[in-house]
DNA sequence: TAGGCCATCTGGTCCT
DNA sequence: AGGACCAGATGGCCTA
């Protein structure tokens, strides 16, 4: 644990409630600050603590949305938030390319050979743009380009 | 043992 | 005033 320092014990606050119960009463009034102030970190810390283990329980929700073939070990935060730009960026150009076929029979023939992982489970191909990023080089999963369409 | 990832604490800032 | 959000610091755990 570390020091009790508190801003609000530093600031100027003492200054402006006048204690009138003489010395005795400074000396009960500031560590009843002190206490209240204590307290306050204290539910401040839950709230934190509770806010990130919300955030922690949406991370977690995200990855069971987002593909992970080939990842035996949970991705992380980083790779997760990746992972889901570049699945929503391979959907997105799915749909626009449904655009494209005048009849859903035609656009569902097009891409249900397309739609199994072991299409990308395998993938081999040259590297792009994200070469530069060490993360990306680091996982197999997020390269746009492992959710690019044949064409 | 170094590096990566994570949880937690903390103080600052903004908003209601 | 109090809560939400954020970023920095710190320490623990795990893996290569």
């Amino acid at each position: 644990m570390k020091t009790c320092k508190s801003s609000h014990l530093d600031s100027g606050i003492e200054s402006d409630i006048q204690c009138r119960g003489g010395p005795a009463c400074v000396v009960k009034c500031s560590s009843e600050r002190m206490e209240s102030a204590a307290k306050r970190r204290l539910a401040a810390n839950a709230r934190e603590r509770r806010r990130m283990q919300g955030l922690n329980t949406a991370f977690d929700r995200l990855r069971k949305v987002v593909p992970q073939w080939g990842q035996d070990k949970k991705l992380s935060k980083y790779e997760t938030l990746q992972m889901a730009l570049s699945y929503i960026m391979a959907l997105t150009r799915i749909l626009a390319e449904a655009e494209r076929y005048s009849t859903e029979r035609e656009w569902i023939s097009l891409h249900c050979e397309h739609f199994h992982p072991e299409s990308y489970h395998h993938y081999t191909g040259p590297k792009m743009a994200t070469d530069s990023d060490p993360y990306a080089q680091r996982i197999f999963g997020y390269h746009p380009e492992h959710f690019q369409i044949a064409n």
